[in-house]
DNA sequence: CCCTGATATGCAAACGATTGCATTGCCATT
DNA sequence: AATGGCAATGCAATCGTTTGCATATCAGGG
């Protein structure tokens, strides 16, 4: 019977505000430290020493405790280690969410740095704590840190959210946000090279003989202000202009995507080639010029951005700028760990490369 | 001076195991209860009760401490509090990975299906501690609750491990899968109807004019076993069998589905419309049979399964069977919730709907 | 004036681990 | 024989909350 018992488990009086019966209490005979102590004969002191590999314990104790804590599948409390060592060894993932529209995490390519940061964490021996918070109360994830949840935050998208982040750095919060380096940020940013970026799709495009290049998304997210701007250097390495008309100012959206391109078409705007600023608008831009009796490649060219998975599989497959998204999360991961160990660490911006496939070929005479 | 301070801290000797400077302890002057009680001029069981609504506490003394609290941004300590109570808000969504393959987290099902429990899960007020595990040995998973780090635990994906979560399920570890009913289980799952889910998509096709339909998938997965009793059952409504050169048996990999569509058109097998087991699956396939030169839809009829969001963004959108993914999470969070309340939870099958996009039209004469 | 019964508060013991500082053997040295 | 040193272990304080059980204050009734 390998339980202390005979402690009266103490009942929460009718006290408490409501509880929906959610944070139950696990069945109350978990094994302890204390009971091991016991079957093995020594003090519970001895038992920590041993399981945590202290060379105070002399070797035969060690197992023997060793073996006991293995066969009793003994799992220690995290709770307490933790209180007492005032450390723990998880990391928040934060996505922000927009509590207006209530729109969800969908973008594949969120969610594909959801998974690659949960490989990250895994490796190095850390627990992800995934969270949804409302955008517009970002500090709502100060209270992760500030209760001891987790160590540290990591930032999916910075959206228009600079100042809250700035406040929150500010605050010495551990927190590394994926997205763009701005100038004065206060934080720490790991991202794409969105210049080169925007860049590379436009020059490839221009050098495939198109000219009339279509910009969709929306120059307000900083991420996306710096693809533009490559967009431009590189209209202008053309001695081009970009033309007010060719810019779909939508956000990162499907259906606003459809509803820009085909207004442009229906509007009898020229055009002859497109550069969405993520592979959902891309696949959404392709549709929409489809519908409009605008083939893609034949007689439209598209490049994307991200190139999630769905990009390889596409029909025409998809030309677009590769986002390193396994690099991206071991790079996040790292810096947030050395902004955690005290280190100041400088934004990082990650090589981004273009993904040559069909949907743009060289342009008709 | 918001700190209790003048405790000498603790500093670990060198004894301790090797620690690779992750889990530091966060800055040491954290506001805890005491500071607020001192502030407030009332103990520290005040401030509690205070905070914790409960009637004992007069209104003023109340809100003196609500605000204080507010003001300085305090947060309770999770730690402590867990500890204490026993009890906390978390679970734990696991996915198991292949350690053989070391293949990680991508399918954009299972990344869907993430972020759906992440909102169903916080909108009940918990948190997601989201964890790969090695399949190979899926009690590691069980060290989540024994620890007290989750409260219950959330797997994706039934693979072919049922042996191992029936094991986890006799030492009553509260636990929830994805996946399919299978006889003699002793855990919960909840998942599509995969049945009905074959049967729609065989039936589609054969109603279309199809009657040499390949199935793609691993029957040895229990969900791809029962959607094969489907397509099997609505053959037989149409009084054909099943011909085993049409089954092409791939894990859920493109490039293996790739490969085995290739192969059957080199072969020469006569077949005209094909089922796949997933949505990537099904991209794959059509990517294979176009450079076989044979077309999506007009040679080739094409039904996928999960309707992930590409499926509508493809070319040609897929006619696909959808697996209702928002609804997954919630009852998944909700037959994990009522397991933990010590109910015994039946397994719960979800309906499964035919979405028909373009994939896969009236054959040609 | 004492007693009763509210109503608010405080004291101190948990919760389950870690670890500084004894303490206990035991052997080698003086 | 007394002493010192070392190895292995135990004692007890500590981490920050919660809560059972006092305790304090005050009103009104006898």
């Amino acid at each position: 019977m390998p339980k202390s018992a005979q402690k009266p488990p103490l009942l929460p009086p009718g006290s408490r505000a409501v509880d929906d019966g959610g944070g139950v209490d696990p069945q109350a005979q978990r094994l302890q430290m204390a009971d091991i102590a016991r079957l093995a004969g020594v003090s519970v002191a001895t038992v920590s020493r041993a399981l945590n590999g202290s060379p105070l314990v002399s070797r035969e104790t060690r197992t023997r405790v060793e073996e006991l804590a293995r066969s009793l599948n003994y799992a220690i409390n995290v709770s307490a280690k933790n209180l007492r060592l005032k450390q723990n060894r998880t990391i928040a993932v934060v996505i922000p969410y927009d509590r207006v529209s209530r729109q969800h995490i969908s973008d594949p390519f969120f969610l594909a740095m959801v998974g690659s940061l949960a490989d990250a964490l895994t490796e190095r021996g850390f627990d992800m704590l995934l969270s949804r918070v409302d955008a517009d109360s970002l500090d709502s994830a100060a209270r992760l840190y500030n209760s001891g949840v987790a160590i540290g935050i990591i930032l999916i998208g910075q959206w228009r959210h600079h100042d809250q982040l700035n406040q929150l750095a500010a605050r010495r919060l551990p927190i590394v946000v994926w997205g763009t380096q701005i100038p004065q940020q206060l934080y720490c940013t790991v991202g794409g090279d969105n210049v080169a970026g925007g860049a590379l799709a436009t020059r490839h495009l221009l050098e495939l003989g198109y000219r009339r290049i279509v910009f969709v998304g929306d120059p307000q997210l900083p991420e996306v202000a710096y693809r533009h701007r490559g967009y431009v250097e590189a209209l202008a390495a053309h001695h081009l202009k970009p033309d007010a008309q060719l810019l779909v100012s939508v956000p990162f959206d499907a259906d606003a995507a459809r509803a820009g391109i085909t207004r442009l078409c229906e509007q009898g705007v020229a055009f002859d080639a497109v550069f969405a600023c993520s592979d959902v608008l891309a696949s959404a831009s392709m549709q929409a010029l489809h519908l409009c009796g605008r083939p893609v490649p034949d007689d439209v060219a598209v490049v994307g951005y991200d190139d999630i998975e769905w990009a390889s599989h596409s029909n025409p497959p998809l030309t677009t700028v590769r986002q390193p998204i396994t690099a991206a999360g071991v790079e996040l991961v790292d810096a947030l760990l050395r902004t955690i160990a005290g280190a100041d660490v400088p934004p990082r911006t990650l090589p981004v490369e273009l993904v040559v496939r069909s949907s743009a070929r060289p342009k008709a005479r």
